[in-house]
DNA sequence: CTGTTAGCGCATTCAC
DNA sequence: GTGAATGCGCTAACAG
């Protein structure tokens, strides 16, 4: 007989226990390409041989293997997302409104935690490279120059978010901590402060923040602001300790702070203190939208969007993916940030 | 000459524009399987053929496709990890831990978020699985009957934390959510209180501290508890109203929130009407060590340690997928809390 | 509407 | 030390 068919003999005990579409085709009477059919694009199948094949795939428990699907359409439906920390708060609207939104599309998520180490995220980015993702989204713009490289020749779709630049290597949704520096500074100024002091963490843009409000204050005739700075990512505790070395120089009337977390553990040593928030010191704080909305009565904050970031990105990447946009122009969004003034509001 | 030889031609526009191993062993004059020889085995390479292919791979900026790695080998060097959501910062010292540790032995991390969701859970279990990670990690024990099923029947390894249960799915890293309740009443008990509340999100272990803490106080005689409970996931802003909410049923001596989150938000609530804490009204928490660790002077606490939890499923798992552990006798880590109390400490 | 052929990129298993 | 053959599980492209 036909000898050219061997019919899976001796197979049954493979390293790999796992259902193939095989099996389910061999339990269907059908071939493995009308499974593949029935499952991927049910119209294309004659609804009888369509409900025996779900029906072998429910009585087999198959299971698409992803790995083999993504390599033979090259189409990993695999979102890379490198973070520096999710230990602070200020990134979790974001992560939250972008993952549900892709999980929504069938893309899921790969993270990638750097630390705020930009070789870290080259490290990461070639790993995660390995993965072919569908798309990359890199928090920040400020990257090693091999990783530049490596991300300015792949084709995938490529979003840096969390800031803005002039030369980005691909989309762009942000906002700019210089502004943001700025703002703070005049606010402050206009609500009548003069004795400032700045804390800050030691991350990138928690230092441009940081220093931007300086450099507006001197602008301004404010010299000499104290400042200090503490390892990110910051605590609650690093807060106090701020608070704590920034009274060795004297009580100012208001100090502001690169982060809403270190913020609030400046209120809380304040309370152990018994300085009275904002009365003796105004506090300012920066952070995200919802997460840690209405953080304390007596804190003033830069509100941005977190939640708002991710949704963006996540649709203009599944613009690119789903072929509706080709080579767009290039996307660049300052998402802008609000002051809110308790005392104000 | 040599026509065996189909010198690459024409493939220059294949819709896949990436770099193969083919490419490089071509640029290093050597077969592929040399050249994933240098990468991977180098011992089993000749020196000198190593360096040409090392170069190789730098001159054509070779990043290996771990997809096609994974299908060939069986081994995808994923974990998968489920969580309810990143939106609150108890998860966090975990996630951060546990991606770490495995990252620091070649692992990735798929995230899952299923927003305290069994449906939710059992649609991206099933996503994941065609990932085929090599291990799985679920936050709880309370599975849809379809996902424990499912999971039974895979051989990949899987830990299930933050609980505790007598029939896990196989290993398991947590502690009891009913002991925390329990303790924490007896405790509150010990020092004196009488007059108790509770506050409680309704996520499902948030709602068993809660429950246990009402019980407890029953059985000794403390009937009545008035018990506010709050959308899930808790925030500040939650916390706020449900300080407003209890007050309405009368100030109590003492209020147990089954999150550090809402506590803050009690706290600040409380500021804002200028009720003195832990004077007036006593405030106890419930979260993880470092990151909200010292989140007020006036708040007690129970302190859980994410990271070790984090730490030790990631430990575990290696242990299993390094095959130094083949099947090993089930794993079941009780991790513990500790009550902190800020007047005593 | 369904089957056949071929190949995605890599690694295991023999040869040499 | 290195090469050749083969298959991992799936799908694009073409037949019929």
């Amino acid at each position: 007989m036909d000898e050219s068919y061997r019919p899976a003999a001796g197979r049954s005990n493979q390293a790999n226990e796992s259902v193939t579409l095989e099996d389910v085709a061999r339990l269907a009477g059908v071939t493995a390409m009308t499974v593949s059919r029935a499952l991927k694009r049910p119209e294309l199948v004659k609804e009888e041989t369509r409900q025996r094949v779900l029906d072998a795939v429910q009585a087999t428990g198959y299971v698409p293997n992803m790995l083999a699907g993504a390599l033979a359409t090259n189409k990993s439906h695999l979102v890379a997302l490198l973070l520096p920390t999710i230990a602070t708060s200020i990134f979790t609207d974001m992560v939250q409104a972008m993952m549900s939104t892709l999980a929504a599309s069938g893309y899921q998520t790969l993270l990638g935690l750097t630390d705020y180490l930009r070789d870290r995220e080259e490290q990461i980015v070639q790993t995660l490279l390995g993965r072919r993702p569908d798309a990359i989204v890199l928090t920040g713009t400020d990257h090693s120059a091999i990783t530049r490289d490596r991300l300015l020749k792949t084709k995938v779709p490529i979003i840096e978010i969390w800031d803005l630049t002039d030369d980005p290597i691909d989309m762009l949704i942000g906002f700019s901590h210089e502004a943001v520096g700025r703002a703070v500074a005049r606010h402050l100024l206009d609500k009548g402060y003069r004795r400032f002091a700045v804390l800050s963490a030691d991350d990138p843009r928690g230092l441009r923040r940081s220093g931007s409000i300086v450099e507006e204050l001197k602008r301004h005739g404010v010299h000499d602001v104290p400042m200090e700075v503490l390892r990110a990512p910051a605590t609650l505790q690093t807060g106090r300790e701020g608070l704590v070395r920034l009274l060795e120089k004297g009580l100012p009337d208001v100090i502001a702070c690169s982060t809403d977390t270190l913020a609030q553990g400046v209120l809380a040593e304040a309370a152990r203190r018994g300085i009275s928030i904002p009365r003796e010191v105004a506090v300012m704080g920066f952070g995200d939208l919802s997460t840690a909305a209405h953080v304390h009565p007596a804190l003033s904050t830069v509100r941005i969007d977190g939640a708002a970031i991710g949704k963006l990105a996540a649709e203009a990447l599944l613009r690119r993916l789903d072929g509706k946009e080709q080579a767009p122009a290039a996307l660049r969004v300052d998402t802008g940030f609000t002051i809110v003034d308790r005392e104000s509001a």
